[in-house]
DNA sequence: ATGAAAGGTTCAGGTTGTCAACTTTTCAGC
DNA sequence: GCTGAAAAGTTGACAACCTGAACCTTTCAT
């Protein structure tokens, strides 16, 4: 639950519009995304699971909270990518309430692959010139550093500061 | 081994950092659209649906193309919209074996209730100054113009221009 | 008229997601 | 030290979403 800031949409009709482009692009990119998995028999929660690993072992509560759902959700997507053993689950020998989740070789390899060809389902990005596709980077670059700093998919640069 | 088509990832750096930061914006983008359903009481399967027939009836078969399902899916979802009577289903009189489904005024006032809402949940967009987003829009604009001519919740103005 | 093809539906099965208990472990206060 | 509240995960029940195959009705080309 936020905060729910008092003002009510000034909604001018650039915004508007570029909400409206931004959701016709979020479906295209969840469409690639969901057959990028698909190709490689895994799910779309199982993917961002995975990629979510890519940068070291983590405790379920934190997948869930990163992907905003509940912890019982996970426990059953984390037994099935441990079932066919893309991961597995130790004790955190800090906190032994705490398990980790951590993607074995295979799951990393799978990772990174679906990520490789992600990166090559790019089609949309053609039509852009070079110097146009690093003025985009910078838009969204600003507008993520506002909002959570999660990512699915993960930008590399991790964000590891304290719990706050 | 699949197919694998003939060229090869080029993936220079800035279209990669260029893919994950959508990525991330997916993520935050579909985070809030679900929450916003889920504010009406709407899954974002419905929502989507109800989204798609803005602009008019709609035979089951093209819903199915549009959100790229099986149309045995979308009969469940049209089911359920139906008994809350967010929209209807009449035999097209041209063809028999067709089902147009189209949103009733509460469907309709859903809908665009949804969309008011989600304009408001731009927060991201907050980030950028006015002809920032401008460019944005017009980067955005350009990269759906090669694509698909779909879209979930709708440009409501269609981008009707020659390919130049 | 007959048969193939298209649009929808139904059914079975798997995955995702929520919510409410429940177990184990940790930690604060006494 | 002991007790009890709180946190991390799990389990079970239930709903929605999604696919694939089988089926019915309607259309259309022989």
């Amino acid at each position: 639950m936020q905060p729910n800031p008092v003002a009510p949409p000034p909604a001018d009709a650039i915004t508007r519009e570029v909400v409206d482009l931004m959701a016709s692009l979020v479906a295209l990119f969840h469409r690639e995304y969901e057959e990028a998995a698909a190709a490689r028999s895994l799910t779309g929660a199982q993917a961002k699971v995975l990629a979510l690993l890519r940068r070291g072992p983590m405790p379920m509560r934190h997948i869930a909270q990163t992907l905003s759902c509940e912890p019982s959700n996970i426990t059953g997507i984390v037994d099935r990518l441990e079932n066919r053993g893309f991961v597995t689950r130790e004790a955190d020998p800090q906190d032994r309430r705490v398990k980790l989740v951590a993607a074995t070789g295979t799951g990393k390899d799978a990772s990174e692959e679906l990520r490789e060809s992600l990166n090559f389902a790019r089609e949309p990005l053609a039509a852009l010139a070079e110097d146009e596709r690093a003025q985009l980077r910078d838009l969204l670059r600003r507008m993520l550093e506002g909002a959570g700093p999660d990512s699915a998919t993960g930008p590399a640069s991790a964000v590891e500061h304290a719990p706050s």
